[in-house]
DNA sequence: GAAATTTGATTGCTATTGCAACTATCTCAT
DNA sequence: ATGAGATAGTTGCAATAGCAATCAAATTTC
């Protein structure tokens, strides 16, 4: 159908529309791996992940909440779950009464080591593998570029 | 926190997180720029997209499920929202019984038209012009390089 | 050409998400 | 100190998603 409309060009489209692609197809990809391997979500993955880069393999929500890219009560919905099937522990702040941090278990440590393994061998397969060194390092710098930009206040 | 784990390295690990974060961003900014401006989200801008792009404004079903990055019965949801709020309507498949069109009516014309402008301004702000045209070129090249590798049976 | 299989699409159900509202705690200006 | 406002986190609620089951129509098989 004629639009006539202020459309993108082609790099432009061919841009922004493989993105939307390429995240949708690795998502599900990897999601799907994590869950027939390990049990585990590609969403519950990320919050392990990102607590174990906490000091002592422990966060705060709110750290926690932004690394992982979804709102806090999205968070703290998935901490319940995770908590629930042992993976993590919730402690309680001391220097501010209304923190809370989420811990890694020796149950949860373990999973992730495993699961990352998974992950880690999706990701290749999937994504780096399909790249030249020179094009997995202009894919990471072009992207990174616009993630600072965005994420700079203003 | 120490796992010993098998992770990615610093180029793999920018490529796929800045990935994640860029997908992230883009779509929750682009999503809220619409919702304001138009009333329709970003899920329904796409169907309509993609439905203007078909002959005569009409896609299938199935078609328009696969190019929106949805489930069918995802879809079917979406389609039926936008049919209640008058910006598609849905046609019978006289060759093939089992078979609906979505059709475009002349509101969800002229909604798409000043939504696109909205969303187009979106993706250039956001994105292309974070980049020059070297930088964008990369970009695409690589991700389509992924999205073909993956789209291929096996 | 009837039966079996496949395909197109929708529906029931459940899970996940975010927003707005809420509670609790902290900070700071006066 | 105290009261106003900011911040951490959780909860109610409604919207949205996908899977599995279902129904209808087409296609294949024998």
């Amino acid at each position: 159908m004629e639009m006539g409309t202020n459309w993108l060009n082609d790099v432009e489209m061919r841009a922004w529309r493989s993105m939307l692609s390429v995240h949708s197809q690795l998502y599900n990809q990897l999601d799907e791996e994590l869950v027939k391997a390990h049990g585990i979500t590609f969403a519950e993955y990320e919050v392990l992940v990102h607590t174990s880069e906490g000091p002592g393999g422990s966060v705060r929500m709110a750290s926690l909440a932004e690394a992982t890219l979804i709102s806090r009560s999205g968070l703290t919905r998935r901490v319940q779950h995770l908590v629930a099937v042992g993976l993590l522990e919730r402690r309680r702040c001391k220097e501010d009464k209304r923190g809370t941090f989420a811990v890694l278990t020796p149950l949860g440590c373990e999973k992730l080591r495993a699961a990352a393994a998974t992950h880690v061998r999706g990701v290749r397969e999937h994504m780096i593998s399909k790249l030249s060194r020179v094009e997995l390092e202009a894919l990471a710098d072009a992207l990174e570029k616009v993630v600072d930009h965005n994420s700079e206040p203003g």
